[in-house]
DNA sequence: AAATGAACCTGTTTGC
DNA sequence: TGCAAACAGGTTCATT
């Protein structure tokens, strides 16, 4: 489900909810996700005071000095409902909140994972180590993109997504970017020009500042805390559209697949 | 070292 | 129509 903008935009809609509330109870219906999920009933009593985004993860502040760290994989979504709401399908974890609402995590496929780690450190977890800069933050640079792809001959696309590069950016968002910056999904990252790659990092905070302003993209089943979808999908230039025409050029879009994952790209206006 | 493919799961869409 | 294959927003691990 989500890149970054759709997990900021969770925090988004998170952050007021839960800032302050106490949590009365935890009920879980399953110990593991991806990985074993850690002892929740730990924060029984504690209270939330903040919710704060690294990457795709979700940083959920606790008053004892732990921090939550959720993934949402593919399909994870959060949802602040009343407590008396019935357990949805694939809901696997319910947070009882004071003021009587609840905290619900589901899950259809089950890709999403979660720790508890201490906030002051929770940067050396194997999860954060190696991560990239942010990519709305001025750590990541012109010049840092330039020294990633310096002879490297991945694809550029690859390198992008590359979360040791530079963090958040996801299938959609990379398939976006590069045809916004008029550069081909598969040419080496090492034999791109500078003055290329300064384009394609001012174009990548463009795309996700636009999604992020959008509420997220929703494909199937994307929602924030609210329930509500997102509407950046609408602003789709190439992803999904392969077959249909290039809203620039006319030519048919295309689609590839690299490392696994669907690129879509026109051949024309991408080089 | 670096790149691809498989794996983790379930639900939905596509194609014969 | 029905069924099976393909595919889906992410990340990690094993295998070239």
């Amino acid at each position: 489900m989500p890149e970054l903008p759709e997990v900021e935009t969770v925090r988004t809609g998170l952050e007021p909810l839960l800032r302050g509330r106490e949590i009365a109870s935890v009920i879980c219906h399953r110990s593991s996700l991806r990985y074993p999920l850690p002892d929740l009933t730990a924060l029984v009593g504690k209270t939330v005071i903040g919710v704060r985004r690294r990457a795709k993860y979700l940083l959920f502040d606790i008053d004892d000095g732990q921090t939550l760290v959720w993934h949402l994989g593919m399909t994870g979504q959060f949802h602040v409902l009343p407590q008396q709401t019935q357990a949805g399908s694939h809901e696997h974890v319910c947070f009882n909140l004071s003021y009587g609402q609840s905290l619900r995590y589901r899950d259809a496929r089950r890709f999403g994972y979660a720790g508890l780690l201490h906030a002051e450190d929770f940067e050396k977890h194997a999860w954060f180590a190696a991560l990239g800069p942010e990519p709305l933050s001025d750590d990541f640079s012109v010049n840092h993109l330039i020294e990633a792809c310096s002879s490297r001959k991945a694809p550029i696309k690859n390198v992008i997504m590359d979360a040791g590069v530079v963090v958040g950016v996801g299938n959609i968002y990379a398939s976006e970017s590069l045809y916004r910056a008029g550069i081909h999904p598969t040419r080496a990252a090492g034999r791109i020009s500078a003055p290329r790659l300064g384009l394609l990092v001012k174009v990548i905070r463009e795309v996700l500042e636009e999604a992020i302003d959008a509420g997220g993209s929703s494909i199937s089943d994307f929602v924030n805390a609210d329930g509500k979808p997102g509407y950046f999908a609408h602003s789709f230039q190439v992803y999904g559209r392969h077959g249909d025409r290039c809203f620039a050029c006319d030519k048919q879009i295309k689609r590839i697949s690299q490392a696994g994952r669907s690129t879509f790209y026109c051949s024309s206006c991408q080089r």
